[in-house]
DNA sequence: CTCTGTGAAGAAGTTCACAGCA
DNA sequence: TGCTGTGAACTTCTTCACAGAG
């Protein structure tokens, strides 16, 4: 209902709700219940009623949610009528993968230049995003890009981040398992591989799990 | 103090509080205080105490903790004096790059099959892992899996899933956008590439940030 | 002194349960 | 009737602040 702030963990779930109202939505359906959307993303019904509810009475009592309605408001919360430019450094395996990701077709977000310290890759064109050497990082100019994968190994990760700091942007997407250390205006988050993969083996170890299947 | 049950969220930071060690042990580091601990990874310092307060009374007033002491405790907790054995199906980019990724040397866990449905990859080997047709994930003998990584594209995600539990893996890190449906025995984690950016560019754009750097 | 371990307070997130609108 | 939106309870997590051990 309020615009003021909205929850943390809200905001974490609100693009994977656009995602599958993308999907219903071009499979035609018109209407969705707040059980049945928490049934396709596996989160409690009344989780999401509070979730949408801080963006707006958005459902209709007895009836539930117009899913375009909806999925308009979403597209409109989550900035997408504006193309996100991203830019990616380190083009190993997993910058390769992001590479060729369509983050483009869901999400109105783009790569739109690659870093990288091999004399092999600089010059080529992985999707359609060119490869710059490493050194270019420095020097051109990011002004449209506030966005920064790291995929670099952990070496060189903290020296990387200290010049994508000094480009300008804003926030950097760490898959290096090195714990950044930035001005506290930049927000960085982590996908730590292989701390995922160990979470989840202590998880299975430990947490006997009568509970739903998830996260 | 207790053993009852730890909190997730102490949990996650397991793992990572593990990983620092290692390397601050590595370097020589004998004794560590909750607040030159934090600083490293980026977590309040009472934090960091409760979590440790949660397996046993570890460290020492006034002293802190002794590394090598708290390194072999964690080294128990998370259960790394046994090797894990990990499957992986789907070897395209980011499937390689999972397979080249170095999980044995910090974590003591491996990727010991890996299958794909491209008939070229089949018969190859990646990093050490050799890879096999995804018709014979039906057929193959897992009693010593119990994790799965699943790479697949999108569109074969929750059939492979169903063959996964059938082939009675308990847990199931997922890297495709697919909600899974899972009897709620098996727990599932998920990694969800572009959720992951589009989260980190709304709060970009919602969150002012005055606050730490972090996740 | 220094630094842990923890009671107590506070903040954040989830879930229940139901009034009330369509 | 079938559903949302939300008070209120509850659960989980974080942080403060300090007694007390070394």
């Amino acid at each position: 209902m309020n615009q003021d702030k909205i929850p943390q963990a809200t905001a974490k779930r609100l693009p994977l709700y656009y995602r599958v109202l993308q999907h219903l939505s071009e499979s035609g359906k018109q209407r969705i219940s707040s059980s049945e959307l928490g049934e396709v993303v596996k989160i409690d019904s009344a989780t999401i009623r509070r979730d949408l509810s801080h963006l707006g009475a958005l459902g209709k009592k007895g009836y539930g949610y117009h899913v375009d309605r909806l999925l308009s408001f979403l597209r409109n919360v989550l900035n997408q009528d504006e193309l996100t430019k991203v830019m990616l450094v380190g083009v190993g395996n997993l910058g390769t993968a992001l590479l060729k990701y369509n983050f483009l077709k869901n999400n109105n977000m783009k790569i739109v230049k690659a870093y990288d310290t091999n004399a092999h890759k600089v010059g080529t064109t992985i999707g359609e995003t060119l490869i710059f050497s490493i050194q270019q990082l420095e020097t051109d100019n990011h002004d449209d890009i506030t966005v920064a994968i790291l995929a670099v190994p952990a070496e060189g990760a903290q020296s990387v981040a200290d010049v994508l700091v000094s480009t300008g942007v804003s926030g950097i997407l760490n898959f290096t398992p090195v714990r950044l250390s930035v001005p506290n205006d930049i927000r960085v988050h982590h996908i730590d591989l292989s701390v995922e993969l160990q979470t989840l083996v202590y998880f299975l170890n430990n947490y006997p799990l009568k509970e739903p299947g998830g996260e």
